[in-house]
DNA sequence: CCCCCATATATGGATATTGCCTATATAGAA
DNA sequence: TTCTATATAGGCAATATCCATATATGGGGG
């Protein structure tokens, strides 16, 4: 896949669906990185995201001007860089929406045509 | 840009759903490589799929077991290396269906959590 | 005081995948 | 002969993720 790993051979995992749910973590809660780490590792049991992942996600919206940051002292340990979205980055979120969207269908699509063929008998012949 | 386009910057398109897609079309009716591009391209109007991907994932499953080729001879044009699915690319393929249902309900979980959002007003502030 | 651990951010290298371009080859039509 | 359709395939550039590693702060235990 995109690279790395990817030797599952069939499926997207979350690959290209970080960017747009980091968006809408930070729109629910503007926060920083190790907090969105975690939030995203809550909600996705079993499904663990790379630390490195994230944070090349934040700098690289940033950069496309979907995020904003600004550092914070925390009450202990390291600074944290917070992260706000932009409009911008609100306008990428829905068009992320979209696009899943139409995915969602192209799934589901495929996915009947497979049980038509399951239903058929064409599959079980082990 | 040049791999994987993805200048969107969220989605897949049909990224990793190729293997999987061939796979189907193989088992349905096993064929050429000339003629899966086109019915792939019948099949999802609007999203040409590039015919070295097609080949070179059809070449990539063979090394894997999961197809099998074999020289035609055509009564007009070049001769074509005709496809068929093995009982290890059937297995394969249910297991891609198993992962793909699990992709679709992580998207639909994501459209729910972003509708929620949306209908409380966060967004449609501009 | 020193070491370890949790917190916190970030980069470099390896690997994988795809889009674009190009190369090769056969055979019928103009 | 040249053009087009059929048919397969590889090189190159771009991109994305994983894995490992680097850096840094501050609290607790010895």
């Amino acid at each position: 896949m995109a690279a790395g790993k990817t030797e599952n051979g069939a499926g997207v995992s979350l690959d290209r669906m970080i960017q747009p749910m980091l968006l809408l973590l930070i729109l629910k809660k503007p926060t920083h990185g190790y907090e969105l780490i975690q939030s995203f590792n809550a909600l996705h049991e079993g499904e663990i995201v790379e630390p490195g992942t994230i944070y090349r996600n934040l700098r690289r919206m940033e950069k496309e001007g979907f995020v904003l940051s600004s550092w914070e002292a925390a009450e202990s340990g390291p600074a944290r860089r917070k992260y706000a979205i932009t409009g911008e980055g609100i306008k990428a979120l829905q068009e992320a929406m979209l696009k899943l969207k139409q995915q969602k269908r192209q799934i589901e699509d495929f996915l009947t045509e497979y049980d038509i063929l399951a239903t058929r008998g064409s599959i079980n012949e082990n």
